[in-house]
DNA sequence: GTCTATAGGCGGATAGAC
DNA sequence: GTCTATCCGCCTATAGAC
């Protein structure tokens, strides 16, 4: 190649391929099990590579972790910050939540161990986007359920509980779902894909039958 | 010691100090982070015993992980099968998951988790208990739920679906609770350990209410 | 920027003395 | 039954050639 800022090309398509190999690799194993020999293969590099790049498999894996975190947010959590009707946020919510976890079955459950494992310097990596970007949203959230029960479209809720119920209510089937279906004694489920949209659906439809009536 | 059975008890009281070691780290660390150096440290023994009495890593992982299961079962699942009140059945099944994951914190999250990366040969490890106790004690539940339905008690429900809800909405809460009230901006939440009581106690009489009125 | 070669340590597992 | 000593392989990380 001739093209004088080709190195630089090079530079970025190899930190990429290396990146999305960790990825693949930390959420197929986590962090323990992953080595970095296996990103390195699935790479299709060599190991000194990884540490040219990234200085250590720590550091490695803070970028694959940061970046799915922020990609789980802008797919699903975003949506709690938009100025939409509360209704059609909660049915929206849900359906990209599900959508989420389907298009990437994995990913979720990486983020929800591993980030049980957190210290304070990694959430210290996030701490701008926690201050500037999530906490505002949630509480974009928070605002609307409260005015909305003042207006008496809803009874008053404890906004807080209510996400965390929506969210409990999503992910544990979609993050053990599979695990669930097996152990199923009680319906002949033949594809996961369509049960899991289909009590996408009934959740929202029950959440926001709840929010209306008295229960 | 002229007991001629001491060598009996000193094999069962390494073996049962060993376990315990194991269920510690393991619990800790997950499996692929925790390495037979630490559980032999942890012991107070040699890594050789370990060896000695359980084979391999592998091996004494699966007695640890089927104890956890056991052990979760019966403080929480078990109830399921019980011949009492659907009703106090629930509170019962709520309270005491709640107590559960409040008395072993981390054992809950490592069970999740090592739970998802299982395939057939660990699965064959339970499957006597699988198909004589847990399943035929879930179905209890079930046919609970269709006669109290039949009866009007409570309204028509799809008894898995319900189930699922149940154990979305205290399991979710508890296994990520603590980074969740970090993140929470709504409440000043001082006492995590009064929050779950209480969050138990409200999830319990909610999903009540929602049974017996029709929402 | 990318490779090979290798350091240095720790992993799980075993042999053999006591 | 319990220990020390040790094997061998894989781990992360680095040095140095190209």
């Amino acid at each position: 190649m001739d093209d004088p800022s080709s190195h630089q090309k090079n530079k970025l398509q190899t930190e990429e391929k290396i990146l999305l190999a960790a990825k693949k690799v930390f959420i197929e194993k986590g962090f323990d099990g992953a080595s970095t020999s296996d990103i390195a293969r699935a790479a299709g590099v060599n190991k000194a590579l990884l540490h040219y790049y990234f200085r250590s498999k720590e550091k490695l894996f803070q970028q694959v972790f940061r970046q799915c975190i922020i990609e789980l947010w802008e797919k699903s959590f975003s949506i709690l910050g938009q100025p939409i009707d509360l209704f059609d946020k909660i049915k929206l919510f849900i359906n990209k939540t599900t959508e989420a976890y389907l298009s990437a079955p994995r990913t979720l459950n990486f983020v929800m161990y591993e980030i049980t494992k957190w210290d304070n310097s990694m959430a210290s990596l996030f701490s701008d986007e926690l201050e500037k970007i999530f906490l505002p949203n949630v509480e974009v959230f928070y605002k609307q359920v409260e005015q909305e029960a003042r207006k008496g479209t809803i009874k008053p809720v404890d906004p807080f509980s209510l996400l965390l119920d929506i969210v409990s209510l999503i992910q544990l089937p979609l993050t053990h779902g599979l695990i669930i279906l097996n152990l199923n004694t009680y319906h002949n489920i033949k594809d996961p894909y369509t049960f899991f949209k289909e009590r996408a659906q009934h959740t929202a439809e029950s959440i926001i039958h709840c929010l209306r009536s008295d229960c």
